[in-house]
Parts: C-alpha cells; structure tokens; sequence
RNA sequence: CGGGGCGUGGCUCAGCCUGGUUAGAGCGCCUGGUUCGGGACCAGGAGGCCGGUGGUUCAAAUCCACUCGCCCCGACCA
C-alpha cells in the first residue's frame, strides 16, 4: 500500500478525552475515531489489525472443530423471555420496538439464540457433540463507557457455544477451548494469565478467564509466580500475613474498655495501643429477608462474593443505621458479636484459633477485650475475606501479587441452565429424552487491539506483534526527492508485496523526521530505511520494539525482511 | 444514578471572573519556493453563527436559566 494513497489520520498530540494508552495511541495513530460514548469508529488501520485478529481466532476455531455461524444482533424479545434473562440484564440490554410495538433487543450475547436453533434442530446424541461459534457485533448499554475502546457499548465478540450429552463431554469441549484459547493469543503476541473464575450469577460450575495485566484494566487477579496459582480476586484464596502481636492466653472473659469517640478501626486500634490484626470488625449486613453480621479481622476486607457464596443470597447491602441500633443497641462504630441475639453471625476463617481479641461492645464508646470466637459468642466459620497485598499462597506460602488486568476471553461450563429454561433435550442411547449440556465461550476482539498496544508501546507508540499489526513493514526511503533511493524502494517494494508481505510503502513527499514518526506512532514492527548507505548498496532494517538496526544488502532485502518477519511472529 | 470537570477553526488551548473594536495563538491544512537521517524553513492563504435554546442588556464567547454532548471518580458491570 502507497501511504501517499491511505487515510491515516495521525495525530501529534493526544485528544484531551484520552486517559488511558490504548486510547489515546488508537486515536493518535488514525486507528480510530470516536462517535458517541463507548462507540467508535474502526478506520483503517484498526480494521485490518482486527481482520487479523479475527482470522487468528477463525483458524483455531476452526482447528477444535468449530463450525462458524452468523447470527441477528437484532433479537426478538421473546427469546430473551424465556430464558429469564430479558428481565435478568436488566439496563445493560438495548430494547427497541418495531413499527407494530413488538419488543426487540439487542444481543448482548447469544446462547438463547444458539439453544434455539439447537432445540429445533438437534434430536438425537448421534449429533453430538457440537461446537458453534460466531464472531459478531454485540450491544450492551454499559452505565459508563470508558478506557477508548475497552469498555464500549458496541463491539466485536467471538462467541461460541458447545452442546454435549453429558458433563464428560462437556468438560472435552471446555478443555479444547481452553487449549485453543492459549493458543489464540500466544499467536497474537500477549502474555496474559488463565484464571479461576467466579461463575456469577450465570450459575455453572467451572469458568476461567483470560487476562492481560495491564494498569488500565478493571479486574483484579491474585497470582504467584512460584507455584502458578491464580484466581480472580472475587474467588481467590490465601493465607493472611500472621497476626502483628499474639493473643493473650488463658480463658479470660469479655471485658468492657471505654473508647470514647473512638469508631474506626484505625481509631481503635491507636487508642489502645494494639494492633488492628488483634481487632475484631464486626459488619451488619442485610442480604434478602435476612440479617448478618460479619466478623473480620481488623485489617481484613469483606470479599462481597464470598459473602454472596457464604448465604447463597445475590444481593445484599450494608444495615441502616436505624437497623443496628435497633438490632445491637450500638451505632457502627461499636459493633461486636457477643451478645447478640436473633441475627446469624459469619466469622472469617481467619479468625480460627484466635482468642482474647477486641470488638465492639454493642455499647456506644464501648469495646470488649478478651473475646474469643466459639466461647463468647457462635457464629459459622466461612472463607469471607478478600485477599490483599502482602497474603501468601495457601497451600506453600509463597508471595502472592494482586495484579490490575483487562478480561480478553472468558471460558464457561454453562451446565443446563439454558436447555432447562429453553427445552433443549435429545434421545440418549436408550431413547430417553436427555438435556444438553452446555458450555459458553466468549473473546472481545477488540480488547485483544487494546491489551496488545497497552502491553507493547514506548513514548513513541504502539509496537505491535507482527501477527496483529496492520502491516509487516514500512519501506521509507529517507529523502523524498532522490531519484535512486525511491528507484531502490520502488523495486523492494515490488518484490515484497511479490512475496506476500504486508508492505506498507511510506512514498510520501515528507522530511524523513514526520515519516520515522509516523512508523513508530503507528506500530508496525519493522522499517526499512533506504537512504544514504544505499551508496554502498545496504539499507537498513530497523525492529520498532528494540530499536535495533541492521544494515542489509538491498539485493538480498526482501528475504532479509522476510525471515524478520517470521522470526518475530509469536506462532 | 450521585460527585467533579470540559464544550471556542481539524488537534491542543488562551480569551469568560470584571459584557463593548474585526475572537486569538501553536500545530495541522492549501499555494509557491528552499529543504531532506527523528515531528524543517521562508512568503502568502483558507478555515470559527464560541454545543443548543431561552433570558438579562443599548450591547453576550463572556452574566442568568434550561438543555444536549463528552471525559473522570463512585455506584453498576452476562
């Protein structure tokens, strides 16, 4: 492609709406552009990185036996109705009407879609198992857009989807995905981490997810290096760092200590010259019809889907202060566990084994000491914190990092839940109606651009992998108006575009400066400079990402480059 | 939905508080010329009903009200 000829809007400062990287370089390098909140343009560039991308994804789809359909984005309510989820997703699903006041919306995913075709379709276990996918637009109307293109309300999804028999199976089409997973984004050139998953309010059993650490991501993972161990940090497990000071020993009995004016943790803690590890937190929380409270380690924090695993309840917010007095006779700031009467208490497991600890006294400016679980007061033992920095792994001890990370794919066991609700059964061996059973599994396109470019980029740009970036390599023939180097350039780039290489020829007329720019603003691995070392018959063949240069022979360029290209491809 | 910020040529911003010539700058763009190894230089030029509506005023980019849009923090997020 003649650059003179393309439409590259590059940018030489950042859009002041950009906040995060992949956002302003996507802008900055005439990517994309933005037309609404959390909608956006895909110009060139963008285009064929993604055409990359997706076509990485088709092949290994592919390659596990998918089958590639195309389906509505424009969805009938109905559908959505009789799974539940018409009701369940609630603000986040685009509704719309026809011109007759039907209701339609717009698929925010597609297994009611997929199970439909499949109940109509599959009869019998002999058509089992199935793999269906599709990449496709999807539509969530997020409360707020944000991070340029990570979090939109229009954007590209393979999804796919597998029907099995049974859990077997179902775990084999699980395990291909997730062996074809590793290999989609090895070739697209990320380092990202499989983690276990919390399985949300989808129900299923088993879900991993597929993250990059990047600081503009939104989730937050737990990993150690040493032993492999990562989870998601909704679900993930630890061994909290040891308490700062021991318990005192021996069976003392609760004691009241007046703490005037002192409410927090912190405050508690200071005023009695004892460290929050030996406090105990106490939180009222009411979840349904039913009353809590959760006690802590001071210095914990409450993990709100434990706590949801822990009652089995989905939703559920911190009391009223109204309802603590009423139920504990204290305000917040003096809670405690003992004593109480007619509300469930949950302790942390952390808290197993400890004795003689503060709380609050249900008493206002009033704590307790010498309160032991188990003795003082009963309450069920649950996994309820969440880990925080400094926690070790739980089996070994080894250090745990808390990373930032974006979400690229998500693999799912779904289970019955949409053959249940939908009617999606066929005749086993002995010709009884049997459900399917159905796994879900999601990658966003797009954000496998964005994790890329947050991952590889410099003050000068993005630095793609060569298997996503839009071109291979740019030929820039250093001095515009010199007849021998765009001579030599013209024929490289004759014999490289001869050769199946993404050339990207930067013939236009510019001071080499704007042109070295541009090339590296736009993230294409590899220039070739064609200029003054030309005399003696060598140009130079430069890697964006290490800034390394090599002089080659021009007549033995277009290999030279060729066999760049294939050793810097990640697959 | 709560809190904060911003809307002025394509981009980044000044001007607004304290109303008053023809609304500015840098970058980009167009023409001609000189340049050519990391965002060149000279000369000339085009481009803006100041987000919208209504109000106050002799007079509004500037003050007031409403409204729309965008960004950030929080809530939310299959």
């Amino acid at each position: 492609m003649l650059w003179s000829r393309l439409f590259i809007p590059t940018l030489r400062e950042n859009p002041t709406e950009a906040e995060v990287v992949s956002h302003q370089l996507l802008l900055r390098a005439g990517y994309i552009r933005q037309l609404g909140a959390g909608i956006y343009n895909y110009l060139y560039l963008a285009q064929r990185s993604l055409l990359k991308i997706q076509e990485i994804v088709r092949q290994e789809m592919d390659q596990i036996g998918g089958q590639e359909f195309y389906l509505p984005a424009l969805n009938p309510a109905e559908v959505w109705q009789e799974s539940g989820r018409y009701d369940v997703m609630g603000d986040n699903m685009f509704r719309l009407k026809d011109r007759f006041g039907r209701p339609l919306c717009l698929g925010m995913t597609h297994e009611e879609v997929m199970t439909a075709i499949a109940r109509g379709e599959l009869r019998s276990y002999k058509q089992l198992p199935q793999i269906w996918y599709q990449i496709q637009t999807k539509f969530r109307d997020e409360p707020r857009p944000k991070s340029g293109l990570l979090r939109v309300r229009q954007f590209i999804m393979k999804d796919s989807y597998s029907f099995d028999l049974a859990p077997e199976g179902l775990d084999v089409s699980y395990e291909k995905h997730r062996v074809a997973y590793c290999r989609i984004f090895d070739r697209c050139g990320l380092e990202y981490v499989a983690v276990e998953a919390h399985s949300g309010a989808m129900g299923g059993s088993q879900s991993q997810e597929f993250m990059v650490a990047t600081s503009a991501g939104e989730d937050y993972v737990v990993t150690c290096r040493q032993t492999g161990y990562s989870a998601n940090l909704e679900k993930a497990v630890s061994r909290p760092v040891p308490p700062a000071a021991p318990d005192p020993e021996g069976d003392l009995a609760p004691e009241e200590i007046h703490t005037p004016g002192q409410k927090t943790i912190e405050e508690v803690s200071a005023f009695l010259g004892v460290p929050s590890t030996s406090l105990m937190k106490s939180l009222v929380l009411v979840a349904g019809e039913t009353t809590y409270v959760a006690v802590l380690r001071g210095d914990h924090q409450l993990s709100e889907t434990k706590f949801q695993s822990a009652t089995g309840c989905p939703e559920f917010r911190p009391a009223h202060p109204e309802e603590m007095r009423q139920l504990l006779g204290a305000d917040a700031g003096s809670l405690g566990p003992v004593g109480v009467k007619g509300v469930k208490i949950l302790i942390d497991s952390a808290l197993e084994g400890r004795r003689n600890m503060i709380s609050g006294a249900n008493k206002d400016d009033y704590h307790l000491r010498n309160v032991t679980p188990g003795e003082d007061f009963q309450a069920e033992f649950h996994d309820l914190r969440q880990v925080a920095e400094g926690d070790t792994e739980i089996e070994t001890g080894a250090p745990l990092e808390i990373l930032k990370t974006v979400e690229i794919g998500h693999i799912f066991k779904l289970g019955y839940k949409y053959s249940h609700s939908m009617g999606l059964n066929v005749l086993d061996h002995n010709g009884v109606e049997t459900p399917v059973i159905m796994g879900s599994y999601g990658i966003g396109i797009e954000r496998v651009l964005c994790a890329a470019v947050e991952l590889y980029s410099d003050g000068n740009g993005m630095s793609l992998p060569v298997s996503i970036a839009p071109f291979e390599v740019v030929l820039t023939p250093v001095k515009s108006a010199d007849a021998t180097l765009r001579e030599a350039a013209d024929k490289l780039y004759a014999e490289l575009k001869q050769a199946g290489v993404d050339v990207l020829y930067d013939d236009r007329d510019l001071s080499p400066g704007v042109k070295f720019k541009d090339a590296d603003l736009i993230g294409v691995p590899f220039r070739v400079n064609i200029g003054k070392k030309l005399a003696s018959g060598m140009v130079e063949l430069v890697n964006r990402r290490t800034k390394e240069s090599t002089d080659v022979p021009v007549a033995g360029a277009a290999a030279a480059i060729q066999s760049a290209i294939a050793a810097a491809r990640p697959d």
